[in-house]
RNA sequence: GGUCCGGUAGUGUAGUGGUUAACAUGCCAGUCUGUCACACUGGAGAUCGUGGGUUCAAGUCCCGUCCGACCGCCA
């Protein structure tokens, strides 16, 4: 018998089946028992009249916890009384397969889940039994295999890099060091120079999609130690532009196939729509989002070559308000806020980068890179970095590499915006952060 | 790293020095003719994060510590 998900119990009407699901809820009446069975697909009533006949199948009922697993065999029916579906499955026979202690440690009904996240995040795998979280990884999948799609479309290649390296990597942001028989290593906080390789390589265009690690301790609501990046890497471009261009069409697409996939579903348990961007999002040159910021909003931020969260927040709300945009480009930013590999334009003085935020904090760092080996290596020296810890990096760019750029995205930030929830932690699997290494 | 922020039944909260620590929800038992967040009645369940101190008396005040929240750093 083939396996039968609760969302398809419809085409079943009339036929005799088996089910296996959660036990969501026991109503035990006079005369009468409800159990609410309950899958990753959808929910479904199993009633059961006490009677003689019955007398086993209420039996077990009574004895019946919630988050109990079942299987149960009979007949699915149509039944206009029954608000939930208009269904209701009349068994034969239901098996425990699986009972569950009375008190779960946190709470997990629909309309009344209030335990705190540290607690949810010790009992993980109960938390993600709502459909809200459930929801949150389909959405995931899909936007995943939306960007997939549009990626081999347009020619470009899978990479997967190494996490371990034997150098630190570049920005600055602190890494993980650990144990390598004897030696120190260091843990991937970015593909950057990697997917740069493969620029060097002659992928052309490369995408990866894979952990990275940062060994800071924020301890906030949009940060982790590890966490998903969306990296993609484009070679014989121009400028910056054509990599926003790129990212632009990626989303407008994975938007699309999310909202045709689970717009409905969310509208429901969200109570919210998802709102698919237009094309040509607003790019606002930095020095005149802190322009707009000021004369907007009254606000300057304390240091002049970047953002603080203040400023993300307020130019964001100023794309939303005035320029009907969720999301909105930041473009040309002052090097000092800038890694030594973004190219600086010689005319400007700025370097030929963007950040794109989304409804309020920074999903994704781009720009062109630079691939002339002599100023790299200058500005590398302006960031007061090593050539020679370096050097296997340089070494990419000294027999041909292709003008390129590319950007990282964060998976996990972006979901958190696109199904406004208020943490990362509630968009990642298992969050891993200062003072979290498990479960 | 910072904060005249928080930690109290399974869960979420109330409780500003004085009997038996309260409420909601969950759990258990009973009652209930089809419920649908079922309803009603009753019951169990808390050494108030942890260590020390002040006091006749501490959930409550003070100090340390751990964990969390928010901010910062960072992305």
């Amino acid at each position: 018998m083939k396996k039968i998900l609760f969302k398809d119990l419809a085409n079943y009407y009339g036929q005799e089946i088996e089910l296996q699901g959660f036990v969501d809820k026991v109503r035990d009446l006079q005369y009468v028992q409800f159990v609410i069975l309950r899958d990753s697909s959808g929910k479904v009533q199993m009633t059961i009249e006490k009677n003689e006949e019955n007398k086993e199948l209420n039996e077990i009922v009574t004895n019946l916890t919630k988050e109990s697993t079942i299987l149960a065999k009979g007949i699915i029916y149509q039944q206009d009384k029954v608000k939930l579906r208009g269904m209701e499955f009349i068994p034969n026979k239901i098996e425990v397969t699986s009972r569950s202690e009375e008190e779960l440690p946190i709470d997990i009904l629909d309309y009344n889940n209030k335990s705190k996240q540290d607690l949810r995040l010790d009992n993980r795998f109960l938390d993600l039994r709502l459909e809200k979280n459930y929801l949150i990884f389909k959405g995931q999948t899909i936007a995943e295999m939306a960007m997939r799609d549009y990626w081999i479309e347009n020619d470009f290649i899978e990479i997967h890099s190494p996490k371990i390296l034997g150098t630190a990597s570049e920005t600055g942001a602190e890494v993980f060091d650990l144990k390598y028989f004897g030696k120190k290593v260091f843990l991937a906080q970015s593909p950057q120079f990697y997917k740069q390789m493969a620029m060097g390589a002659g992928f052309n265009n490369v995408f990866e999609i894979g952990p990275v690690f940062r060994a800071e301790k924020s301890h906030t609501a949009y940060h982790a130690t590890e966490f998903t990046s969306v990296d993609c890497e484009m070679s014989w471009i121009k400028s910056h532009h054509e990599v926003m261009d790129l990212e632009e069409e990626k989303l407008i697409k994975v938007m699309k196939k999310i909202s045709n996939d689970i717009g409905e579903d969310f509208k429901r348990v969200f109570k919210k729509e998802f709102v698919i961007p237009k094309e040509n999002f607003p790019r606002i040159k930095f020095y005149d989002a802190k322009k707009i910021i000021q004369d907007n909003y009254n606000y300057v931020g304390e240091k002049d070559y970047d953002f603080n969260r203040r400023e993300e927040e307020l130019i964001c709300l100023y794309s939303r308000k005035k320029l009907n945009s969720d999301f909105v480009f930041v473009i040309d930013y002052p090097f000092e806020a800038r890694p030594f590999y973004h190219m600086i334009d010689e005319k400007t003085k700025l370097t030929k980068s963007f950040d794109l935020l989304y409804k309020g904090i920074e999903i994704t760092t781009g720009a062109q890179r630079e691939h002339r080996i002599d100023v790299l290596k200058k500005q590398a020296l302006a960031k007061d970095m090593n050539l020679d810890t370096l050097d296997f990096y340089l070494n990419f760019f000294r027999y041909g590499m292709p003008p390129h750029g590319g950007y990282g995205f964060g998976l996990t930030r972006f979901l958190m915006r696109l199904f406004e929830v208020d943490s990362i932690r509630d968009v990642t699997f298992l969050y891993r952060g200062p003072n979290r290494v498990t479960p």
